[in-house]
This record gives C-alpha cells, structure tokens and sequence, in this order.
DNA sequence: GGGATAACATAGTAATTTAGTATGGATTGG
DNA sequence: CCAATCCATACTAAATTACTATGTTATCCC
C-alpha cells in the first residue's frame, strides 16, 4: 500500500511541465535530465498520460510535450489511472480461490474491500495538480 | 495501490477468530479449512499478529489461537502494520536517486507523500475490526 | 511416557509485478 | 537530408509476493 514509483516519476515529470513555458513543448529528455529520471521510462508513462488526455505532444525536432487540461482539473487518482494500470482490483470474483468462502452474497469482505477502494479513489481525485505544484513551488520560494 | 492479500488473509482469518467461541482457541487448521487458505502461509501471519498483540496463543493439543484485545481497539491499520511488514515508505531520504532533484527542503513531493501517507493511516486505522465483523455478520443474516 | 496435535521458526522456491533497457520506426524543423 | 523527438514493442533484471518444505517445541490425552 504505497505509492509506485510509476506515480512518482510521472507526478514529478508533470510537475516540471507545468512549470515549463506553457507555449513551448518540452521534451522527455529535458524533463528526464531536470528531474533525473530514466528517460524509455518515463516516454512510456508520458505515452499513457498522452493516452489519458492529460497532456499532448508535438512530434519531431523541437518538439515535445504540452499540458492538455487546466491544472486544476487533473488529480492524483487521473494520474495514477494512467500510468498505473492495475489499480482496480477484484476481489470475490468468480475466479477467486475464496469464492465459495465468501460469507454471504454478496460477500461482506468483497463489499468492505470494495468500499475501501472506493475512498482511496475518492480521496486521490480530490488531489489536483494544482495544489501540488503550489505545495512544491510555495516550498521552493520559502527556501531559496 | 492494493490491498495485500496477506491482508485479505489476516482479515478473513480474524474474522473466523472473531467469530469463534472465545473460550476456546481455534487451530489454524481449521481456520483455513473454513476460508480455504493456505496452512503454512497462515501460520505465518497469526504468527505476525500475534508478535503485534492483537492475538494470543495456546501450545500443543487442543490449542490455537484466541483473540487477545476487544474487537473495537484493532483497527484494519493495525493488522496491515502486523503482516505487511514494509507498509511505510520513506521518500527523497539520503539514499534515494533523486534526492539533489528535490523541489525546496524539504522537497515538496516528500511533504506530498508524507501527507498522503498519514492520511491512509489515519483512514486504515479508524476502520475497526467490530466494524468489519457488523459487515459481514449482516450481510451473511440477510442472505441466508 | 508416548503419540497426536498444534504452535513456532526458518529456509527455500515459484509466480508475479515492477522498473528499467534495447531496438527500431515515424514525424518534424532546419 | 539529418538531427531531434515522439511512438511502439520486446526484452530483461530486480524486487516483491505468495507460497512450500522441513523440522522443532509445547501440550493434551491415553
């Protein structure tokens, strides 16, 4: 029960894009360069966040990524969608070695795990980008 | 960002414990005989929550396990401490590879972290074991 | 006391996931 | 055309997870 480092990367990736001039689209490279990170690493999670409709890319030379939404309305949970695949889990399914052990049916445990999920999901959406690139730049600011 | 199943496991294995005489020690045996989990598996996360406190033991013949505090005083939190061993992270510590990429000092994505961390905590550990047994007790009356 | 039962302890292994690398193709600016 | 850059997929290495195996110690009951 922690964050991946798949969340990770991909929150500090999009931290330095949306600090980056909005105009002008910035590569993986530079990105990976200011933040230290694996670069084939990170253009597969910047290709699910493509995907997700998070941001948009411009392709070729001088080239790179954009923000394609408002800062204010992409979250963690977004975020964690994208690039963390299996987040979703299920449990008491018909394929689950425990299913004729569920007690009751729908099974009480399958009903608690589920509404466990459901508050983690609710709480990771209620994190935007926003907020958190205030929280690192207000940091920044404070100590430089 | 799942629930372990050495979770699922402990939980359902409490439950049983829970839902069991408590006079008389329950055996590992037939806790997984009843939810169908694997013996030796098991005995190493009873051993866990017994190491926790949350439960206590009998030796030899006719023992096993017994509850060892009030169901309303183990939380969900305590049994994912118990079992699942390297729950809390630590982030932009001394070793980490982005340690000199960090935004302010502290880092703003550590704050991120860490206040994200805490609030699972705070959430796993209101969510009571008195409750959970309500849960699945109910929906077992309902159905049956 | 001896055998059965059950907790205790640790080592080993198999499966899965995670994190990352490698290789190459497609697109664009200059 | 060529360098920069995104796109796509396959592969691999490391770590974690989920077990299994083997044996020990403690207790009950005959």
């Amino acid at each position: 029960m922690h964050i991946s480092t798949k969340t990770e990367y991909a929150v500090r990736g999009l931290a330095e894009l949306a600090m980056h001039d909005s105009k002008n689209p910035i590569s993986i490279v530079e990105i990976c360069a200011k933040q230290n990170l694996p670069q084939k690493y990170m253009e597969q999670l910047f290709r699910k966040l493509k995907k997700a409709g998070l941001i948009k890319s411009i392709h070729g030379a001088k080239g790179g990524y954009l923000m394609n939404q408002d800062l204010n309305t992409i979250s963690l949970g977004d975020i964690m969608k994208a690039v963390d695949e299996n987040l979703a889990q299920k449990y008491c399914e018909e394929d689950s070695p425990h299913r004729e052990f569920c007690i009751g049916k729908p099974c009480g445990f399958h009903t608690l795990w589920n509404e466990i999920e459901e508050h983690l999901h609710e709480y990771f959406d209620s994190i935007k980008l926003d907020e958190i690139l205030k929280k690192i730049i207000k940091k920044q600011y404070l100590e430089i």
